[in-house]
Order: structure tokens, then C-alpha cells, then sequence
DNA sequence: GCTTTACCTAAACATAACTTTAGGTTTTAG
DNA sequence: CTAAAACCTAAAGTTATGTTTAGGTAAAGC
């Protein structure tokens, strides 16, 4: 059973991201890997999961801030096990959950709103932007981009 | 009866946003203003309406550019009407409809797949983009862009 | 062995969406 | 009337997320 080390070009193949942003990941602290005896990038099978769930978490509006500070808590050099990923994706689910909700509440502020026409606009949700999505407040949830 | 316009200080504050955004806004030709004696602006109350949609769609993660693409539909100088903004709404709506259901469609393989743990990647959702969310092949792009 | 492809680093460039700065003018409040 | 607050423009700066370029080195195929 050999260490399966990946290049970075494989890896750009496998996960549809270009070299270029690989070595941008690494400058950033979001993935890791030791070096060939010619100073070349290998990679463990765990950089995949690790690039998917950044892509995966960038379509939902995470920043990669927000994405390291989440992968703080996963071991850095080795393969992160079942319950760290676990620990991640639940949190994820939930934060996603919330944004799920806060653009269904938008969705229909929409359709009650803009469509309306309405002169006084001092009762419209899209006038008061802070009704528009409600629960502003400092949520420890990554996924509050509420800015 | 005035036409009650504003200065560009009272539309920054009632919609929450920087005077420079809303000069930023004209620039990008997604507000209009007159102008006073003195070359200061002055805007219809209709402004309000468009830098809250353009608010709502930002958090859509509607790009200005595609905003100013939809604006194009609304009569530039004066307030649209309800048609106009029905138009819109209905358009977004759809747009935001979709949004909503690949979200799900993500969380659902989030809990499913980032959770598992799983050692063999090879049928795994996340590491396998495609079949994600099915419709685009193109390689191993994660997700569809929703461009 | 040689050549093509892949890789290395550092630094510059790109784009979006704004903000800040600098220097000057207009409006408003007392 | 005057002084402060608001406004004007143009240009440079900022942050995020990368890509491109330039000048070399390593690895792989024939």
C-alpha cells in the first residue's frame, strides 16, 4: 500500500480548480503538502475532500476566511477522520438551513413587495432592509453574511 | 404639491448605504439623478426603491452587472411603474426560486457525503462533482455556476 | 540523451465593488 | 453674514479571489 501522492496538476484535474488556485489555497493555510525531492508539491488523498468542500462551501457565500477558521479545527497535515468532517458538515447543513430560509423569506418579500408598486413605502420590507432578513444580530453562525 | 426630491445624503441614510455607493451606482448607470443649481444631486423617490432592489439582489449574489441588465427593462429618468417592477420581481423570483433548490439540493449532499468519511472516494458526490448536481457535464466543475 | 511537459517562485495584473483622499463649491443653520 | 455641514470630481487605495508572466528546474516519454 503506497502513500498515493498526488501532483498539482493532478489534483487541478480532479477537482476542476487550476494549478494556480491550489498554490493560492496553500498561501492562504487551507490545504497542505510536503515537497518531492525536487521541490514539487505532493499531495495526500485528503486534499481532495479538502478542495470540494472550499468549492462546495464558496456557493454558499463562505468566504476563504471563513473557511479557514472552519478548518482550524481539522488536523493539518493528515487525513482529517470521520468525525471531523462530521463536526463540519453538520454545522455546514445548519448554516445552509439558514440561509435556505433567509432567501425564502426574501423570495416572497419579493414577490409581496416589488410587485406591489406601493406609493407608501413605509410599511414595504424592501424599504426597511434590516425587516428584509430579520435575525441580524451576531450569530456565531459562519454562514450570517449579513454583513 | 413638490416633486420632493432628495439629496444624495437622504438616500444614503434612509437605504443604509454610503453616499459613495450611490455615487458608484450613477456611474455604473443603475441610478439617475438631476442636478440642483449648484451641480448637487437630486433624486425622484423612486430612487429608493431601485437601491433597495439592488440591496436584495446583491444578497441574492446577483452581480451589479446583472442587475443593471434587469434595471435595463425600467424607463431610466422616470419612477418605473407597477408593471415594471412586477416584471422584475416575477423574473427574480424564478431566478431566486432556482437558487433556493440548489442550495437543497447541496445541503442534502453535504450531510450525505462530507459527514460520511468515506476512504474510497470514488462514489462520493462531492469528489465525483458531476454528479452533484447532474445537468452540466464540462468536466469536474463542483457545482453549476449559476452565473 | 534529449525534448517536451509539468512544476517552481515572485511579482504583476485582473475584476468586482466600493472607500478614501484631496482640493474645491454649495447649502443650511444660527 | 458667516461658519459648519454637505456636496462635487477625479484619482488612488482596498479587499477578495484568483490568473498571468517571467525566468528558471524537474520529471517523463521516446
Amino acid at each position: 500500500m503506497e502513500k498515493q501522492e498526488l501532483s498539482v496538476g493532478q489534483v487541478a484535474r480532479r477537482c476542476g480548480v487550476a494549478v494556480s488556485a491550489l498554490h493560492f489555497y496553500e498561501r492562504k493555510g487551507l490545504i497542505f503538502s510536503s515537497r518531492s525531492a525536487g521541490n514539487q508539491r505532493r499531495y495526500g488523498k485528503d486534499v481532495i475532500r479538502r478542495v470540494s468542500v472550499i468549492k462546495a462551501a464558496q456557493q454558499l457565500g463562505v468566504s476563504l476566511a471563513e473557511i479557514e477558521s472552519a478548518f482550524a479545527s481539522l488536523p493539518r497535515h493528515k487525513a482529517p477522520n470521520r468525525t471531523h468532517w462530521q463536526a463540519l458538515s453538520e454545522s455546514w447543513h445548519q448554516a445552509l438551513s439558514a440561509r435556505i430560509r433567509k432567501l425564502e423569506k426574501l423570495r416572497d418579500s419579493l414577490t409581496g413587495c416589488i410587485g406591489c408598486g406601493c406609493l407608501s413605502m413605509d410599511n414595504c420590507p424592501l424599504y426597511n432592509p434590516d425587516d428584509v432578513l430579520g435575525e441580524q444580530h451576531t450569530g456565531p453562525v459562519m454562514l450570517e453574511r449579513d454583513d
